[in-house]
DNA sequence: CTCTCATTTGAGACTCATTCTCAATGAGAA
DNA sequence: TTCTCATTGAGAATGAGTCTCAAATGAGAG
């Protein structure tokens, strides 16, 4: 994590008038610190291993500020957990993803983008975000037979 | 709901050796009879509303086996439910969605399809399905000033 | 048509991610 | 330092979906 990004989130603190908390900035750390794609779950664990004991609910609290703050990026991949990644000198991408061993792969098309501006202009939508996830086979579960899962 | 839609259930049924219910008939009615992306509640409330009991269990499941034999599509929206829609004599399409009132749009791209196609080939994936949503404001909710909720 | 039995059903218990509650704690303005 | 809310943690609550199990029932065999 660094300095402008703590900067920049003791800015929507301050602007929300919400308190600069060591529970939140370690949240925020764990996120800025990995580049997978973690579950609040998974973020209260690793700062657990780290001996750094937050509740799971301070954790839910601070990804949802996060996010409403547009911090950090949130997906959700149709098993009902909410996923985030820190969003921070990277640009907006969207998502491929092996069903089989969970490998994310991201990437971006402005050409998809433009069509995705086009279709919601036709029909009168001002398009406020998206969420576009392709699922497939990765090379390596592609060659495994399907019965050795 | 078409005899020619029954008889493809009842050949699924069949050939899964699974029976035919009256119970699983009257729920793919349900669906069929629909023109909207309904949850499993909802499916169960116009069936009780129709005086047609069946338990929420037999709608999960019933829902579930025409799910994963392609008789219905299935959406998450992000917000933890699931939405069917009947998946007869319609294409393959994708949604706009409108965060306000919640009226979906639906749309089709074969430029899209065929970029998606792109990007899983660049990267060596084997592309079996996709999740492409947009969110924003229809004609109407744009008008409506935000305070009016 | 009846028998038989594996499948299905319904009621409610259970799961699990997330949200809520509330008493105790703490940040930070003055 | 004091004062005052916001915040925290522990655990209860929520809610969509799944599971369990005893009772009911499709449908093939006879
Ligand atoms: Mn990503
Ligand atoms: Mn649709
Ligand atoms: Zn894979
Ligand atoms: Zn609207």
């Amino acid at each position: 994590m660094t300095d402008l990004e703590l900067e920049k989130f003791k800015r929507v603190l301050n602007d929300e008038n919400l308190k600069l908390t060591p529970q939140r900035v370690e949240v925020f750390r764990e996120v800025c610190n990995s580049d997978e794609h973690l579950e609040a779950e998974e973020i209260y664990l690793s700062l657990k291993q780290r001996k750094v004991n937050i509740s799971r609910a301070t954790v839910y609290r601070t990804m949802d500020i996060l996010y409403q703050h547009d911090l950090v990026q949130r997906m959700d991949i149709g098993d009902g957990k909410w996923r985030y990644e820190h969003w921070l000198d990277c640009h907006q991408h969207d998502h491929l993803i092996c069903i089989r061993c969970g490998t994310i792969v991201e990437f971006v098309s402005h050409q998809i983008e433009e069509i995705q501006q086009d279709v919601a202009d036709k029909f009168n939508y001002k398009l406020l975000r998206h969420v576009h996830q392709l699922f497939g086979l990765c090379k390596q579960c592609r060659k495994t037979p399907m019965s050795v899962i």
